[in-house]
DNA sequence: CAGAATAATATGTGTGCACATAAAAACATT
DNA sequence: AATGTTTTTATGTGCACACATATTATTCTG
């Protein structure tokens, strides 16, 4: 019986993978340690080392100090999802892309979102909103909030032929931020700017973004129907 | 004037994001090679290596060899998703799981699951139906299609007490899968499964597993009206 | 001058070693 | 038996070095 060495850590994850696909290691099972199994693959610790940990990022093994390695027994799925600016999505998909400003006003917004971004309930916000068009067609609805204490110079930007969107990418850097998906019925008002019948069922992407401690902005995407976020795990 | 060491990879992370962040290396810009850095941070290439690696994987950074590293000019928001079992998922929130079948049979699907599932279009699935329930209010309606060649054990599987969802991570490994998120309109059947009104908004995932060239389930979920999936970036 | 061969260079990764750190396990103490 | 302390151990990480590999820049050649 010969052993194959495994020389590089690619090739000991697909290994590790192959095992625990096989069964050979079960979910919940403890698996050797990395010393263990840098001796039996022939290569250096550090490579197992990188093998493993690549695993369990992707959330294939649970590792603990002391404790090991261990498969997971409940393997969440990690998607990775790749948000990008729209007008890119748009034009991966082969479509010419189009953009309108509706509407731009400093105002105060409502209690919802200047709980949401933690701003002062009297505080005026920069409130855009805009379509983003996929061949001349409605593609999304752009609802935005800015908060100009933060991001000053976009006092000075019209939004009018490029995107809140687009312009924030380049000019407000974030620290982080959180995103959730959702599924909303159109208003009449969206309705009416995407052009689909009221109550359609739109796809929503909420995000507020954060420079540390203070927020950037927070936007709500909806999507014309049709509309799918895909990936692959 | 100081220079400050910076002793492991997490410390130069965080110091690379500051200099982006702080426009002192500009989007589309060319940054240090990593030996220089090595030197500049008092520490070895390899920790600049990991530091900038983890960078370029979260989509901050752009890397090619002999070319170099640059700080990403379209920086995309990367999201991770864990898409748990439905039943973790609930009782993460604290309420109470509740599961019930609704339907169990061998039948010949329709075209479009034999399409995407690139099975025979005259072979016999298993098609499995069911609701998952949060403190006994509808939370997500499965439906599922289980490709019982390469699943053989879900045969005799009932799913009466666990569901596909749960019984199908633990026997049924996968190599991959696709997965998609939309925004669905109620058919009359599913309202009145979840208990609201027809033509709601419903949020949809459907996922595609594979085991290598073999399909193993195709399901969507239909999640209750106010669903959300959350994550941050 | 175009195209092919060659050199240069930045990242990618393997190795061997050392030490840090978290956490379990063993042990001691009350 | 409950509690606190020490030991043990597996992973986490840093370092120095070497070589691999991709890609650009340069030089050579017809």
């Amino acid at each position: 019986m010969n052993t194959p060495t495994f020389r590089n850590w690619q090739s000991v994850r697909e290994e590790v993978r192959r095992r625990i696909h096989a069964r050979e290691w079960a979910p919940g099972d403890l698996i050797p340690n990395e010393a263990d199994l840098a001796v039996e693959f022939g290569c250096a610790r550090s490579t197992v080392n990188r093998a493993l940990r690549s695993l369990a990022e992707s959330g294939v093994l649970d590792r603990k100090r002391k404790a090991g390695t261990r498969v997971a027994a409940q393997p969440v799925a990690r998607a990775t999802l790749n948000i990008a600016v729209i007008r890119h999505e748009v034009e991966e998909h082969g479509a010419t892309y189009g953009y309108l400003l509706i509407e731009r006003a400093e105002r105060v917004p409502p209690a919802s979102i200047s709980g949401a971004m933690k701003t002062r309930a009297a505080a005026k916000l920069l409130h855009v909103r805009a379509l983003h068009l996929a061949d001349d067609a409605p593609y999304a609805i752009e609802d935005r909030w800015i908060n100009t204490d933060v991001v000053h110079s976009a006092r000075s930007e019209g939004f009018e032929a490029v995107s809140a969107n687009e312009w924030l990418m380049k000019h407000a850097p974030y620290t982080h931020g959180d995103i959730g998906f959702s599924a909303v019925q159109a208003t009449v008002s969206d309705a009416e700017t995407l052009g689909v019948p009221p109550q359609s069922a739109l796809f929503a992407i909420d995000r507020v973004t954060w420079d540390n401690a203070s927020s950037v902005t927070k936007v709500r995407l909806l999507f014309a129907p049709g509309y799918q976020l895909r990936t692959a795990i």
